[in-house]
RNA sequence: GGGGGCAUAGCUCAGCUGGUUAGAGCACCUGCCUUACAAGCAGGGGGUCAUAGGUUCGAGUCCUAUUGUCCCCACCA
């Protein structure tokens, strides 16, 4: 910050130069020091396919925020950083831009593929990075991780390895999701529910007896293919005879049972359900409770296969299509009528998902969700806000096994050998060549694992685990993490087991949720919406200071916002302001000697805004031990912006115009130290604009962003200084307003008579009353006669008359004061009845109470001046 | 079907363990280029805190119900 200030701020220049300033002076680099206590974060890895969004910069805003806070506060703060492979996301795109390029995955190969998704990964990892650097991430890019680099890739097969041995991890056939698009399994979590609109088709399937038909009805018809059995609820009276039977499956021809079980709902449709074990989820566990055959029909693409007979090769919609003609030629159809009901899909593609039964891996979870459940339940783990505690236990106590095997080719691949010669299966760390047991050629399993399989992982993984590193050993457990809650399942959950089961210890202290970043009209941002809003031209546009405040101002934890641009403009402003105030203070210092520290002896104004910013720096870092990041940003705004600003400033300025070098001397000191002390509060919220200034006033250290954090000081705690500077404020402001009401132009100045038992503070702040109340002289005493012409200005303290003659409305002055009394007295009668009220008397704490009293105190006085004027006034 | 959030000024939202007269930003009205800032200064208008009960000396805050709205989980063949 030069002298030569342009008036307003332009972040672009400041920016860049700053980042560049803290990289080089190494601040963001966290050192294993014994003297200092260790505060971790593990960054939510963004995906290598993404770039900068809103909510990643809220999500890093947030981190920011406390990485600066504890940094300054002297711990040793490290925040690690890195990207996920996100593996489905990933190929789905390569995927796509291979068809782009008319090719497929197949014909490049897996080799040829993973050399694309490295290239990618080399193009886009860091990318994300650089545009967390724009926002002023203080991340430690020494400790940059990669969620399939080497070391978290030897924790992934550590873990797999681990959980294999214990009977954790199992292979087996089993229904999944299957997603026909990306031709993968999937776990339940990535399975969303879409409404759609369908059909129920009604159909009759013949008795094999030849003495009628059951009907039933279905949304899938073209899965008849491999229905083996109908049911029916065990108790429905109207099928009683029927069990036991046989009936026709229509188009195919076999014979299959009419079976009872408990699952059928007597009251849905008629009572009667088809059983295709192959295709449904429920369908296959009725399936295993009565011996049904599973008879798929359906092939990995979706497709009808050999087990469809003559619509094998069909397409589902195209089989759906063919099957309802047909079944309605022969007279199996009994009507079709339009259903809108929730389907699974793909959560990456959104293609309706199918239910398949297919040999998978899966995490057996209920032992590991028991200790999980426990660390929240002690709070060993916050959850914060609380309220998503029960979302969490909710899903860990109804858990089921979680399927980790994907047919994907980018990603950890599943470390499991089968022996071709003697069926062996081998799950080893490392590469398996031939058989342990026969010596037989083995091949690795194809598949790979889950995404989330490695990011469970990523609190200690990023930390040399599970190696016994000196950095797992001293920033492990991590202290915070700051996810948005639509991840709880997928990442924070899956962290808490898995770090439970493999380090022993819980893999953060505190989970810090915040809610989503919505459009101005509160809808989520999409590309089909194209609501789109690019952080990186919010920053290029407003700065990155005024971003961050937006984000956090009035943010709550686990509550979603809405984003304005209207409100970064405000944000804007408010740096602004601050790069103005430290204009003024330029302007004032520059050419004298001025230390930052408080001059020996302090003018009652001085004081004053010494002990409010203290009591400021205490409240802000109360809301941010609370996690309240919004309370205390919005703290250290109306401090700087209208007690420093608005008032100090202006009161500064008596001294710093007039004759008395000593006093200009200690303003001048004054507001430095002010101005810089708030500046570190506001460091973890704009930290560029605060190092900026900061830098350029005069100061001790080589950083703000490793400047001391302020703490609350007991000797600068002025509480009689607070209360003399509101009577004098509460003067300014009623003058004021009473000029403003009857338009006098501050250019017309008036003498000021102020009665009041105690003037010493008025007397103190003469001049200050002067220039902020437009007057040209002022008298205090115990009593005037009144000028009947004369304003008169009521507050707790003191009654204060302006002689303006010529511009007094008698009647309407006289209507005022009237009203004011009655205003007061209604307060007053308020107060009293209070302080009659035995109840309240003796069940109210103390304090309330002498605060009441105290109140009364002053309406009482207010009262009795308002009485005096009118008397006086003639009315 | 189960669970949860939200409902406070025209708009968007704060309001922590219940405690004097409910706040902010934006918008609006009035007056100001007052020697940092018009992206500013000074002043002002505007809210029976969704509705109905209840607990309490005291409720925007706690409890119950209702209405509206959004979300999560489960899933209806």
């Amino acid at each position: 910050m030069s002298k030569e200030l342009s008036k307003a701020y332009e972040p672009k220049e400041v920016e860049k130069r700053i980042y560049d300033f803290w990289m080089q002076g190494g601040w963001f680099h966290a050192h294993r020091d014994p003297k200092k206590k260790s505060f971790t974060i593990a960054i939510p890895p963004p995906n290598i396919t993404g770039q900068l969004h809103l909510g990643h910069a809220l999500d890093n805003t947030l981190q920011d925020i406390l990485i600066r806070w504890k940094r300054m506060q002297g711990y040793s703060a490290l925040w690690v950083p890195g990207t996920d492979h996100a593996s489905i996301a990933t190929e789905a795109r390569i995927v796509k831009a291979l068809k782009e390029e008319g090719t497929t995955k197949e014909e490049l190969g897996r080799e040829g593929f993973l050399q694309r998704a490295w290239d990618w990964k080399a193009q886009y990892a860091g990318r994300i990075l650089e545009q967390l650097k724009l926002l002023g991430s203080s991340c430690d890019w020494e400790r940059t991780r990669f969620t399939l680099d080497e070391g978290c890739s030897k924790a992934v097969r550590h873990v797999f390895v681990k959980l294999y041995n214990e009977g954790l991890i199992y292979r087996g056939e089993r229904m999944i999701n299957w997603c026909p698009n990306c031709g993968t399994a999937l776990s339940d979590a990535e399975v969303v529910f879409e409404e759609k609109d369908g059909f129920f088709w009604h159909l009759r399937y013949p008795l094999a007896d030849g003495t009628g038909y059951i009907q039933l009805a279905t949304t899938r018809p073209e899965t008849m293919l491999g229905d083996t059995a109908v049911a029916v609820h065990p108790k429905d009276e109207r099928y009683k005879d029927l069990v036991g039977k046989n009936v026709i499956l229509p188009l195919v021809g076999r014979e299959i049972p009419i079976i009872a079980d408990e699952y059928v709902e007597m009251d849905f449709g008629t009572g009667a359900v088809k059983i295709t074990p192959a295709h449904d989820p429920n369908d296959f566990e009725v399936g295993r409770r009565h011996d049904l055959p599973v008879i798929s029909v359906m092939d990995e693409k979706g497709a009808i296969n050999e087990n469809g007979g003559k619509y094998c090769g069909l397409s589902g919609m195209e089989a759906r299509k063919r099957i309802v003609a047909d079944l309605e030629a022969e007279g199996y159809l009994v009507k079709t009528e339009p259903l809108r009901h929730n389907v699974g899909t793909c959560e990456r593609c959104h293609t309706v998902v199918e239910p398949r039964v297919s040999t998978q891996w899966f995490v057996k979870m209920e032992p590991l969700a028991g200790p999980a459940i426990d660390a929240v339940r002690e709070k060993r783990i916050d959850i914060i806000p609380e309220r998503l505690e029960k979302v969490y236990f909710n899903w860990m106590e109804n858990i089921k096994d979680w399927c980790i095997s994907r047919q994907l080719w980018w990603g950890h691949r599943i470390p499991a050998w089968y022996c071709d010669d003697c069926g062996e299966i081998i799950v080893s760390e490392e590469d398996v060549q031939t058989c342990p047991h026969c010596g037989g050629h083995v091949h690795q399993d194809e598949d790979t694992l889950d995404t989330w399989f490695s990011s469970a992982l990523w609190p200690f993984s990023t930390l040399g685990w599970p190696e016994e590193t000196e950095d797992f050993k001293y920033f492990f457990p991590t202290d915070v993490v700051v996810p948005g809650y639509d991840i709880i399942f997928f990442w924070v959950a899956r962290m808490i087991f898995s770090s439970l089961k493999h380090t022993g210890q819980i893999p953060f202290k505190t989970v810090f949720f915040h809610g989503l970043v919505r459009d101005g009209l509160g809808r989520k941002f999409s590309k089909s919406l194209d609501n789109g809003i690019d952080p990186v031209e919010v920053i290029d546009q407003y700065g990155a200071d005024a971003l961050r405040f937006t984000l956090v101002t009035g943010n709550s934890p686990g509550n979603d916002m809405r984003f304005y641009e209207e409100r970064v403009a405000a944000s804007r402003n408010f740096a602004n302001k601050i790069w103005n105030a430290a204009r003024f203070i330029h302007m004032n210092i520059d050419g004298h000697d001025v230390p930052c520290a408080l001059p020996e002896t302090l003018a009652l104004e001085d004081r004053w805004i010494v002990s409010r910013f203290n009591s400021v720096a205490r409240e802000v870092t109360e809301n941010l031990e609370k996690f309240e990041l919004g309370i205390a940003v919005s703290k250290v705004y109306d401090f700087l912006w209208s007690d420093f600003c608005d008032w100090y400033i202006e009161l500064a300025k008596v001294r710093l115009t007039g004759e008395e070098e000593t006093s200009a001397q200690a303003a001048r000191q004054v507001l430095v130290w002010v101005l810089s002390n708030t500046l570190a509060l506001l460091h973890p919220f704009m930290p560029f604009i605060t190092e900026e200034i900061w830098q350029s006033l005069p100061h001790e250290g080589e950083a703000l962003i490793v400047a001391k954090w302020p703490e609350f000081d007991e000797s600068k705690h002025f509480p009689e200084a607070e209360g003399d500077m509101t009577k004098v404020m509460e003067l300014i402001t009623a003058v004021r307003t009473r000029r403003s009401e009857m338009n006098v132009p501050p250019s017309r100045k008036a003498h000021l008579y102020i009665e009041t038992p105690d003037a010493a503070a008025f007397e103190t702040e003469r001049e200050a009353i002067l220039r902020l109340a437009y007057c040209s002289g002022m008298e205090t005493g115990e009593a005037f006669a009144l000028d009947k012409g004369a304003v008169t200005v009521v507050t707790a303290a003191c009654r204060a008359y302006l002689p303006m003659d010529d511009l007094v409305d008698r009647a309407a002055e006289t209507a005022r004061l009237t009203k004011e009394l009655e205003s007061a007295r209604k307060q007053l009668a308020n107060v009293e009845a209070k302080l009659g009220n035995e109840s309240f008397m003796s069940k109210a704490p103390q304090n309330v109470i002498d605060g009441v009293r105290d109140n009364g105190e002053k309406l009482k006085e207010k009262v009795r001046r308002i009485e005096e004027s009118l008397k006086a006034f003639g009315a």
